[in-house]
DNA sequence: AAGTTAATGTTATAATATAACACTATGTAA
DNA sequence: TTACATAGTGTTATATTATAACATTAACTT
């Protein structure tokens, strides 16, 4: 399957929060959340998120500056990424279809070239807020 | 076609700018840039952003807080961007493919949900940095 | 044991973005 | 014209997000 990371102390600790929360979550919030387990500085949480994203575990929503766990199996690295986003309650779900990441794996653009990397943000509307 | 928008003075001194630029600009950069021009603080410069965004007349490259004037005459609303951007020289480039935005238009997500906006992020290398 | 790489702890600071408030311009309607 | 509403401005202060620099420690290799 995919390799193990053994995750440090830190890098452990930011994670299990993250992966708890049900919503994304900012970095001076997670660092407020773990300052009473010794992570006192932003670097030491920066430096666990950044990490975190690297291998996969997490995965930060660029158009609000927050961090979620990776619940989809398929995509242990961080290069093919898609959310939806319902702009009334901020609730953030991880998007897992094979036609997509398929079609933009392979997306060409108009000189043939090939994207290894991509982030989707769709936004809309949720069940509960409609 | 699409409607005209009668600019007010800074967010023509902005988009001006930002339109000549060859690279996306960073906010700071854009007050920089315009002081000279009677543009002294951070809020008039966000304030013309917000709504040059909102009327697609500039897009936001949400992973690099940066922002590119619309050459894509398809788009002058913001609600469906996309975007190459190459690792090493930080080129960007909107994307314009009617099979691109006819395919994320269409897609709906397991629970069916359509979704009216998006913002995708391509990442790679391009031409001259391979 | 020595060398290498990654992670940590800490202080300071840079970069990005918004709050609050008083004021001005512009368009619309009585 | 006056009143009203809406959008934009100018300004000061502050909030939020993120990184620089440096000394130290842990973990892994040879
Ligand atoms: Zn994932
Ligand atoms: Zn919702
Ligand atoms: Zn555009
Ligand atoms: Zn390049």
């Amino acid at each position: 399957m995919h390799k193990e990371h053994n995750l440090t102390k830190n890098q452990q600790i930011i994670f299990d929060l993250i992966d708890k929360s049900p919503e994304p979550m900012k970095a001076y919030s997670i660092l407020f959340n773990v300052q009473k387990k010794g992570i006192k500085a932003p670097l030491q949480v920066y430096r666990a998120l950044d990490k975190l994203v690297q291998i996969g575990k997490i995965h930060k929503i660029e158009s609000r500056n927050a961090f979620i766990a990776c619940h989809n199996s398929s995509c242990q690295v961080a290069k093919a990424t898609a959310f939806s986003i319902c702009e009334i309650c901020e609730k953030v779900t991880e998007i897992s279809s094979a036609g997509l990441s398929k079609y933009l794996a392979n997306f060409k653009d108009k000189d043939g070239m090939k994207y290894s990397k991509y982030n989707l943000e769709f936004f809309g509307l949720c069940k509960k807020c409609r």
